[in-house]
DNA sequence: TAGCGTTTTGCAATCGTTTCCAATTTAACG
DNA sequence: CGTTAAATTGGAAACGATTGCAAAACGCTA
């Protein structure tokens, strides 16, 4: 589909400054050459050239998504709001997954610097810090989402994960629960971390003493979830709730009690975190803390796109982004279904 | 990070021409400055801008993916593995999430088409067929997958969707049951076509009258396949059976018996179409058709780089794709697990 | 050392836009 | 109708790479 705006120009009998002006919007050509303009294109099917626009105005109009895997359900909402939100702005996604692999992540910065994404927005493995922010001294507004990473000074978007976890921690406790089981994240991330110091705050505050051998860190995966579940289950006083601080964790353990016939919440009570719509069609429909994927997603998208605007704007800036590196929280919420039961049967009754 | 080129070729006292030879590789330069340049472009942190050399050689090494959404399994992993594919080969996936909305398929064929994405793979809503047609007559390489486009003849990757009907629907009258419901996907795609002959197939092979009140068909959500289960259920003489031809639907369906109390499979079997991860940690394990999702995937990543390939190899090719609109079919998989029983209880023992 | 073929290099054009600057047209007013 | 300011246009130089062509350097052999 070769047609240049050269081409439209000659058709139209006016030079290629004026054709760009025309079609280019902003009122810097005379409304009637606007509007013959804009038809002659229009019958030559001409189509701007990204690329060649791209490389004078030095933006890509392309953005940057990198995440782990697509089968988390945080992940999908995310990929899917922020394609969405850009394409509206638009700009265009580059889908990058990285598995959660510093490596991968590593190559995956460097081409979207080659393709020179005009931002991106990134779940940091934390091991990049290093290229993260040269990407940001190159001029390339990054956010960090879910994550932090403690190496770079980055702007962020995060949940509130201190306080879900405290909140789906205090809701089991108000249940009656004493010994509430955790299977909860990695401890090297910030998330992982959050989310087990709420859990522990929630006890705390309720003069419940932490027990170690009821708290199970590991990776966000279904095998590691279902072990996890089976040592807990196998202790001399199992728990009588769960917390699993991760959707894909989650599978193992809806696995290991299915196989073992425990009924949820008869004989267990689960707390999940994360929602995902199966969530709310399995039976019984699993109570969850939810992380607000769609407003992380949201809130990066508003960042990065601030920061794009305003680099666009007075491109003489002062440096980088001049509010330091700001961070950002998006509430955590906590969805009551039908998977936690109350242990003080009588207790509101009577 | 604003290093070019020409900065590289002065800090090596070389013409920006000779700095493009030696980096490009291809031997074009001497070992010597090939070694010297590659050190010196290294030290000053050179990337050759994508977007320049894409002007110039007219490839963006972008290649589109447009599928329906995130939620559905196949389009997670097809998602996944194209992007890993192109990524080993040296192209970015732009990820467009269209709903399959004719509207929004439109407009991001269009967006896709301005950025000069060397090629697109693409699941069609089927109301688009001129405009696919229109940038593969362009030279933008396209391929369907999941489903063809019958308004324009383009390669196309397909399930083997009338054979894995079949074989699902075979597997179940196998199993002893005559009265198996269908919930199938809508009849102006060829996937919901294609499933429900295969289904239809079957019967007939195995003498069973069709009844037209054992068949839904619609979208493929989870809502559809709850309603579309409850009426199949209050029919006079319910199914034994269900066969559900989609993910999404299959959601509503668990929702629908579990609320039912229905035990699976002892009170219904199920057999649904693609799989997901947690089909197989589901417990019952659920019983699928696999489309193959993944190998959709590849093979349709194969065509299209195959095709992109040619084009650039002899640029006065003959036309568009010399060997018409191939279309290729990858097998469909029966994937035996728990959720289906055979109803001749004492037929195999004895 | 001259001559010849082969590498290796540099120059300059080019890809399709945008945008600065100057030139031209148009409009407005005395 | 002349003058001036404002609006509109055209010319040309970028942006950062690749590449055809010709010149320069090199390695051989005689």
């Amino acid at each position: 589909m070769g047609v240049t705006l050269k081409d439209v120009a000659e058709a139209a009998r006016v030079s290629v400054s004026t054709a760009s002006r025309a079609l280019g919007g902003g009122g810097l050509a005379s409304e009637r050459t606007q509007q013959r303009l804009l038809r002659i294109a229009g019958e030559l099917g001409y189509r701007p050239n990204t690329i060649a626009r791209g490389l004078k105005t030095g933006q890509s109009r392309l953005v940057g998504l990198l995440i782990h895997n697509l089968a988390n359900a945080s992940f999908q909402v995310m990929a899917e709001v922020v394609q969405a939100r850009l394409k509206a702005l638009g700009y265009q996604m580059l889908l990058c997954i990285a598995g959660d692999d510093p490596q991968q992540e590593s190559d995956m910065l460097g081409t979207l610097a080659d393709h020179r994404v005009d931002g991106l927005i990134v779940v940091p493995t934390g091991r990049n810090g290093a290229r993260l922010a040269a990407l940001e001294a190159g001029d390339i507004p990054v956010v960090c989402v879910v994550r932090r990473d403690d190496e770079a000074e980055l702007e962020t978007v995060l949940a509130d994960d201190p306080q879900g976890a405290y909140a789906g921690t205090r809701y089991l406790i108000g249940l009656g629960h004493r010994r509430i089981g955790l299977i909860v994240g990695r401890q090297d991330t910030t998330s992982g971390r959050e989310r087990l110091s709420g859990y522990i705050r929630a006890l705390r505050e309720a003069d419940i003493a932490v027990d170690e051998a009821l708290i199970h860190a590991g990776r966000y995966e279904p095998e590691t979830g279902a072990v996890a579940c089976r040592t807990l289950l196998d202790l001399a006083t199992p728990p009588t709730a769960l917390f699993v601080a991760n959707h894909e964790s989650a599978l193992g353990v809806l696995r290991v009690t299915a196989e073992r016939r425990l009924s949820i919440p008869d004989d267990l009570s689960l707390l999940c975190y994360e929602d995902t719509p199966w969530f709310e069609w399995h039976r019984p429909a699993i109570s969850v803390v939810d992380n607000g994927a769609r407003d992380l997603a949201n809130l990066a998208v508003d960042r990065l796109l601030h920061r794009i605007e305003a680099r666009n704007g007075h491109n003489a800036g002062n440096g980088h982004n001049a509010e330091g590196a700001r961070e950002y929280r998006v509430g955590a919420r906590l969805v009551k279904r039908d998977s936690c039961r109350s242990l003080a049967p009588q207790a509101s009754e009577a």
